[in-house]
RNA sequence: GCCGCGGUAGUAUAGCCCGGCCAAGUAUGCGGGCCUUUCGAGCCCGUGACCCGGGUUCAAAUCCCGGCCGCGGCACCA
């Protein structure tokens, strides 16, 4: 009964978050019976925040209007950006992790034939044929905007000439299919541009269909055709492919096709992290396997993942910068603030030490209350629960401070432990930091403006290794942490006191050390 | 160079289509205060922007023209 009314209030709680950033309308939805959108990312590589924006807005378009959701890998060049066997995989987890689900997935080099299908009916129109041009031989016709030999072949020729190529009659850079386009275009790249090539699939298999086929779609062609065959309304893409629509338009044309919705969208930058994809390969190479596909730096779904960022927290990033053209640079400043609010409520709180220095506190008294403390995870979340640190009976109790707290309780002569006591420093420094406990006064910290520091009991500690991005490096930092930061699972995200927002990464297995990425403050 | 798309505070965004209610809203940042056994969260106050120049109009962030700047494209990549 309570859970189901959890439920409707949990319902109720995201339709109002949802109401207050509606998407603008689309475009002549009324021209369509339902609204079908899609995302095609080449799975050649793991997707990342800039992938995000046209997945994301896709998905939520499908959904205000309850329409169709699409998801497509545009895998049609083994050659030159050969698809990532793992990517396939990686890109439908990265998607659900986000929230995304879609009602229809494709696979374009599984679909092969069908292009075939349509570039015969193309052909058969007058509106490709096969160009046996050499690529000097056809840049110098298309600069000086002189339609080149083949142009004039028949249909029947150019089918027959098509044919002999899916027959590998043709080597790679033999002959190419071309769209007949306006040939006073000014953009020479529009210009019968290229719809099929031959590509020696012996020498660079498809990771999905290996050598089967040596005539692949460009991905005009395959796109385009596609959007069509899918049945696709509204298509969200980067604004780099505004000239692909015109391309694609020619195509449409002599099929006597009528062209979807189109929407360009600009690029998303993420402030201090590196997006591209390029160099994220780059950088991967280059370190020989050391650096992986979901470091912190990147700025792959993936890292961000690890990095503790909420999916949440991106979809309400993308929503916000909205559908149009223009770049946005988010800065990472943004996405902490948004994710703090998320996991504050929900980190339990911990104490860590980095530069630990050890100090020796002298005549804490042996009460219970005072040699076994009972706290609390979170301040106010209670259903976090508490844990207990132990500090034994013996007179002297060590434990560790950071050095930079050292400094203060040299300079101010004393300082307060949280949660614990007020300390005050005893004589001089000999090989120990030596203090004295003098009680457990709150009003006395906040009237003298104490500062309040954690710190980690000598008898009982768990060592923290902690990886922390900074200008692009990673550095790490090793400290010491209370043990109870050792019973949470990996995967946990939890708040370091002073420190900072934190999601465990690993757990030694007789609990005494843990791996953790820094996430925030 | 050519073509396309944009330019609202440090960052991001609302408003621009359908001119007045915008001496421009929101978030984050920054400054200050309250609260607090965190340098976190919360609450309160403050800070700060319509790219430039012309035009239309009683009235322009919003419409028109020119300039400047930014981004994207100009592949047998997607």
């Amino acid at each position: 009964m309570r859970e189901r009314f959890s439920d409707i209030f949990e319902e109720a709680e995201q339709l109002k978050h949802r109401k207050e950033k509606v998407l603008p309308p689309l475009p002549n939805v009324g021209k369509y019976r339902v609204v079908r959108t899609r995302f095609a990312p080449n799975p050649d590589f793991y997707i990342h925040l800039g992938n995000a924006r046209p997945a994301l807005l896709s998905y939520e378009y499908a959904r205000e209007y309850r329409g169709v959701f699409i998801l497509r890998f545009e895998d049609t060049d083994p050659r030159i950006k050969k698809p990532l066997p793992e990517a396939y995989k990686a890109i439908r987890e990265d998607l659900r992790w986000l929230g995304i689900s879609w009602d229809e997935e494709y696979v374009q080099s599984m679909r092969m034939e069908l292009y075939y299908r349509v570039a015969r009916e193309l052909i058969s129109r007058g509106g490709a044929y096969v160009d046996l041009c050499k690529r000097d031989e056809f840049r110098k016709f298309k600069l000086e905007r002189r339609e080149c030999p083949h142009r004039f072949q028949s249909p029947n020729e150019a089918l027959e000439l098509f044919d002999k190529m899916l027959s590998s009659y043709f080597e790679e850079g033999e002959a190419v299919v071309r769209v007949k386009t306006d040939l006073a275009s000014h953009d020479p790249s529009l210009i019968d541009w290229v719809a099929f090539r031959v590509i020696n699939t012996t020498r660079y298999p498809h990771p999905l269909t290996g050598d089967r086929y040596v005539v692949w779609p460009t991905y005009n062609f395959a796109a385009g055709v596609d959007d069509r065959l899918m049945g696709v309304t509204h298509i969200l893409r980067g604004k780099e492919h505004a000239i692909n629509t015109l391309k694609q338009l020619y195509v449409y044309r002599a099929l006597e096709w009528e062209y979807p919705e189109v929407i360009n969208l600009g690029r998303l930058k993420l402030e201090e992290m590196i997006l591209s994809k390029s160099k994220i390969k780059e950088l991967l190479k280059k370190s020989g396997g050391a650096v992986e596909v979901d470091d912190p730096r990147f700025g792959t779904l993936r890292s961000l993942r690890r990095r503790g960022i909420s999916p949440e927290v991106i979809r309400d990033i993308i929503m916000e910068v909205g559908v149009k053209g223009t770049d946005a640079t988010i800065s990472w400043e943004n996405i902490a603030s948004l994710n703090r609010k998320k996991v504050d409520l929900v980190a339990p709180r911990v104490m860590a030490v980095f530069n630990p220095v050890r100090i020796v506190v002298r005549g804490v008294p042996r009460e219970p209350s005072l040699r076994s403390l009972k706290l609390s995870y979170h301040p106010s979340n209670t259903s976090l629960g508490f844990r207990t640190i132990d500090l034994g009976v013996s007179d002297d109790i060590e434990v560790f401070i950071g050095r930079e707290d050292l400094e203060h309780l040299l300079k101010d002569g004393s300082i307060r432990l949280m949660e614990f006591c007020n300390i005050a420093l005893e004589g001089g420094i000999r090989e120990l930091v030596e203090v004295r406990y003098v009680g457990t006064d709150l009003e006395l910290v906040r009237k003298e403006g104490l500062k309040i520091v954690q710190w980690v009991p000598v008898d009982s500690y768990v060592k923290i290794e902690l990886i922390k991005p900074e200008n692009l490096k990673l550095r790490v930092l090793r400290g010491v942490a209370e043990e109870s930061i050792a019973e949470f699972d990996v995967g946990r995200i939890l708040q370091l006191m002073r420190i900072g927002f934190i999601k465990l990464e690993r757990r030694g297995r007789d609990k005494k050390s843990v791996k953790a990425v820094y996430i925030h403050d």
